[in-house]
DNA sequence: GCCCGTTATGCTCAAGGCTAGAATAACGCA
DNA sequence: TGCGTTATTCTAGCCTTGAGCATAACGGGC
């Protein structure tokens, strides 16, 4: 008799607070441990006109928050994503980003904002490379390269880790969340890797990920092989394959705010244009330099002055700005574009 | 009874040949019209492992092709997709882009190459804008235009228009395939609107669209709206709404090629620069600057020389290059840039 | 009231990249 | 040999980007 197919719906809704990034979870998660999990739910064919749709009903079932931007990223299909038995019905993830302002929060569900860091460390350089990288992702990475046979699988392993995490020549790429953490997975430096174990044979190629020529190579290493894990694998574990999913987001997330004016959905209606820099550098996990961020935002026409100011800022007054809606109708990729991080290299 | 849920895998697989885009078709459709379908079928739980190993056999099987890069694009999910009746089974559709080289032809097969550019023939401008665009879309879509109601309705259709096919102070942007197929849907311009006819209400957004403040309104106006339709709607349909997956296809490809040495992909082991700019110009559907590509392609260490000549170009005989594979090692981007069109303008 | 630290904002300069061509080299063919 | 065609090399000019310097405007000590 063939399995049934269910498909579920997952959001990583992610919002600015402070200087912060963070994206609401949802306890106790799909049941396996009790890590913290992204808002999800099935598709129910005869309620959700859309896959859209049905996640909207579903955030606002299990948060009670109403989405506005949501796009979707992936899909996932593996047959061992959660380790269903067999004769259980395989499930199908639909994974979405949606953006929502900081303010909404959840009340009475049992929903959390979280940092999205916890769960991406090496992914905030905002004070230059974190300890974590230096100290204990990068040794293990070498010794995860060390632990290949010593030929073109080994050269291949480290050409992989340079380009990633942008050791010797390749700069450190924003965008590679997902690539990064894929590394991890595979190397065994993430709790999910040792949860998932020896069932986790085979994944389906996801997004972003780089390398044309590997495509065909389908099968994956199984875990570990050697290299020695941190005490529980670096940065927090989200339940089922939602750090995947939340890797996803983060790189679209870093990948848009290039061409599309995304952050202004995380804004308040007016804003100062640090405010505006620093919940892009809080995203993009990086630092700017001010002027030349001011001058390629007033230069794009994004925003537009309201002649008011902000006083507490802490020194001169601060005039306060609103998104242009315009631009959208007038440029044909109007984002803030990010340009290189001065080199402040801590 | 809940209805049940069937999961199709849609291929859309890309070759250049002489100085074409082509994609692969399968004759006769899932069953609503005669037009020329992408490959595809349904996931079997049972049989494959991950979506991509399924689309792969589905392939083999309906086309005798081995796939190489294969990438996920979307999925599509709306419950109108497919004018599925009450009680059967609702389906989501994940779709693909596949690249394979040009000579791999089906045998035995009722598969076809057939020119991308018969679907989306507005898309090609590498011989300036062309005439159907001039003649014939963009009369089209002032009469949508003007059928709205005179005030923000009307401007907005106005700036979608001109956002989205590149006129007044915005350009050409190649990368919108996608906004271009949905505005022409909408607007009734297409074979598809009015075969979908009254039964497709709303539609999720889907991938690349713009605007991000527009991501509430779900709902799309039902069709023609006054517009003057081309006879037949412009361009050649395809099947059930594998239209719109080409246009998903085509503008990540060109988005892609940018900052992914794809075009490899599609190019035979050695090649000569100016086969390797028509293949990228016949993607983007532009015309490009030789001396800038060549400089770009080369400054950028993509390829390397064989030091064997192509004695058949007409001329000088051209040096025949190779691709660098170990570029996607070096540097975290390696793509063929494109730089603005020269101002050739037809 | 004046000095200081802090943040906002404006302006400048140099390096590097891109656009558009000019100029030159190497072929096939008449 | 001259012409048309394509390959390859170089250049001049413009614009963007990266990095600072300088000045303005505020709050808080003193």
């Amino acid at each position: 008799m063939p399995r049934h197919v269910t498909v579920g719906l997952h959001a990583t809704i992610v919002a600015v607070t402070g200087a912060e990034p963070r994206v609401l979870t949802v306890s106790g998660g799909g049941g396996d441990d009790g890590a913290p999990a992204l808002p999800f739910g099935p598709l129910d064919p005869d309620r959700h006109r859309t896959l859209e749709l049905g996640l909207r009903a579903w955030v606002r079932e299990q948060t009670g928050m109403e989405l506005a931007h949501v796009e979707q990223l992936y899909t996932f299909g593996d047959r061992d994503r959660v380790g269903t038995g067999d004769g259980e019905a395989r499930v199908i993830a639909v994974a979405y980003l949606a953006l929502v302002r900081e303010r909404q929060v959840a009340a009475g569900h049992p929903a959390a904002w979280e940092a999205v860091y916890r769960f991406l460390p090496w992914e905030d350089r905002r004070a230059g490379e974190p300890a974590l990288l230096r100290d204990g992702i990068r040794p293990a990475l070498d010794a995860w390269i060390e632990a290949a046979p010593a030929g073109d699988a080994r050269r291949e392993r480290r050409g992989r880790a340079d380009i990633t995490f942008g050791a010797g020549a390749a700069p450190w790429d924003a965008e590679r969340v997902l690539d990064r953490y894929e590394l991890l997975y595979e190397a065994g430096l993430v709790a999910e890797a040792r949860r998932d174990g020896s069932t986790a044979a085979a994944r389906d190629r996801t997004p972003g990920a780089g390398a044309s020529g590997r495509s065909a190579r389908l099968q994956r290493e199984p875990a570990a092989e050697g290299a020695a894990p941190g005490p529980a694998g670096f940065g927090a574990p989200l339940a089922l394959d939602h750090r995947r999913i939340l890797a996803t987001a983060l790189g679209r997330l870093r990948g848009k705010l290039k061409y599309r004016p995304l952050v202004f959905e995380l804004l308040p209606e007016t804003f100062t244009l640090l405010h505006l820099q620093r919940t892009v550098e809080t995203l993009a996990g990086v630092r700017l330099h001010k002027q030349n961020f001011r001058r390629l935002v007033e230069r794009g026409a994004l925003v537009e002055g309201t002649g008011r100011f902000e006083p507490a800022t802490g020194g001169r007054p601060a005039e306060l700005f609103r998104f242009r809606r315009a631009v959208q109708h007038e440029r044909p990729a109007p984002g803030v574009g990010l340009p290189g991080l001065p080199s402040s290299g801590s």
